[in-house]
DNA sequence: ACCTGAACACCGTTCAAGT
DNA sequence: ACCTGAACACCGTTCAAGT
């Protein structure tokens, strides 16, 4: 028998079972969705059963999956500012999660948090503490940056409706979304300007609508700490 | 033949369909994620082949599903101070979206946005264009508001880490991920003054949470629009 | 201990046929 | 025009059996 056939020295693992199915949903383009028990068996030259050794179910996969990723978090920097303590700490996450783009919709489709994910969020909440912020508005701040805190944010907007270079769907698209069709117009305009070397720049860049959105998130909070807020007073102010 | 078997008045549309699919994940808990194309069939009283003269596939199904729900999002106020007509159309898609909780996953998972969300989105530029914000700072703001624009944020952070009240496990938990047990106490003692009704409250209520990480970006954006913010500048101010 | 074979209860979708 | 029956190529997972 060939090596190929069936002799394995390494008899399968957890570990192993986890790093072939982050490398099949970054190699494919589907991500976790073309990934399935059946194809990440055949890849491991095993029989689908077998996996059910090391994971419970194809859930529990999944979270291995994620937790494998935010695993490679770099550790909070030490003695900084609390906002840029935070601010490269969640820079630091999109760096580990922009590998893998199919990270971000898996974290949010599983039904908990993982383990990794909770040291992640735990590790700011203690940055935002050391800075002084009360528990209070610790746990107001967690709420407003959101999906951000672990680096990615819902490609809503800048996800090309159509990817469409046909002038014609095009007109007619302005035509229905004359202010999206302006924004992007102003976004491409910008763009070209930086190439020509005739303005600074502009257009829609990720890193920097992803950097934009953080400081003014880190700002505002910054204002409310500085200003002694707090949600009893938040509330109380309304009514 | 009775009623019930076969003969049907309304030959089914397209509207009844979708009618049917929305209601349907409404009602179950799994949401989208328990439809099928046959159980969907199989509620109306029909062979699953059917379907497919309505709606060329699963994929486009879902789409029709968004567009019912995002539908019904009112039209935005006139009048009103551009921050106020904003924030009054986010939180009428919040009203819109949350009478249906699988639809948020399904605008995130599809490969684009449904022409409803795009006149959503349109709908806000307008009313941020028309308050006086540059098309620049509009796109800039669009991105900062990201997902919560439909209504929505992904509650990774308060879905409770497993519901558990075992006060073993949540010893254990508060153990590792000290900060987070910190926050979590805090807004439960804030929440049990306000029952006690010693404090005005405070505690994880979604609705105060949402508003609060909307407020410091429309503040936070307010700022950078009366400080005659662009993107240019920004940009040249980092080099 | 770890892996296998066969089977169960599902999927979305195509195609040729019915009325 | 609208619906059907049978079939194809998949799924995740269980269970009893092999080594």
């Amino acid at each position: 028998m060939s090596e190929s056939e069936g002799v394995r020295r390494t008899p399968l693992n957890r570990e192993r079972v986890l790093a072939a199915a982050v490398a099949f949903a970054d190699r494919e383009a589907g991500g976790t969705d073309a990934l399935s028990m059946r194809k990440l068996a055949q890849e491991l030259g095993v029989v689908p059963m077998a996996l059910y050794k090391h994971v419970a179910n194809k859930e529990e996969l999944l979270a291995g999956m994620v937790d494998t990723v935010v695993g490679g978090i770099d550790p909070p920097a030490a003695g900084a500012d609390w906002k840029g303590a935070v601010r490269e700490r969640v820079l630091s996450a999109r760096r580990a999660l922009r590998r893998h783009p199919w990270a971000p919709r898996v974290i949010e489709a599983l039904p908990a948090p993982t383990p990794a994910v909770l040291g992640h969020l735990d590790a700011v909440i203690g940055l935002l503490r050391a800075g002084g912020l009360s528990a209070d508005l610790a746990h107001h701040a967690m709420h407003a940056l959101g999906g951000r805190l672990l680096g990615f944010t819902q490609e809503l907007f800048d996800a090309s409706p159509e990817a469409a270079p046909d002038p014609g769907v095009a007109a007619r698209l302005a035509a229905r979304y004359p202010h999206i069709a302006e924004v992007a117009a102003t976004a491409a305009h910008a763009e070209r300007a930086a190439e020509d070397g005739t303005a600074v720049g502009g257009g829609c860049d990720d890193q920097f609508e992803f950097e934009f959105a953080l400081d003014v998130l880190l700002d505002g909070i910054e204002r409310l700490h500085l200003a002694g807020w707090t949600s009893t007073g938040a509330r109380r102010a309304v009514q």
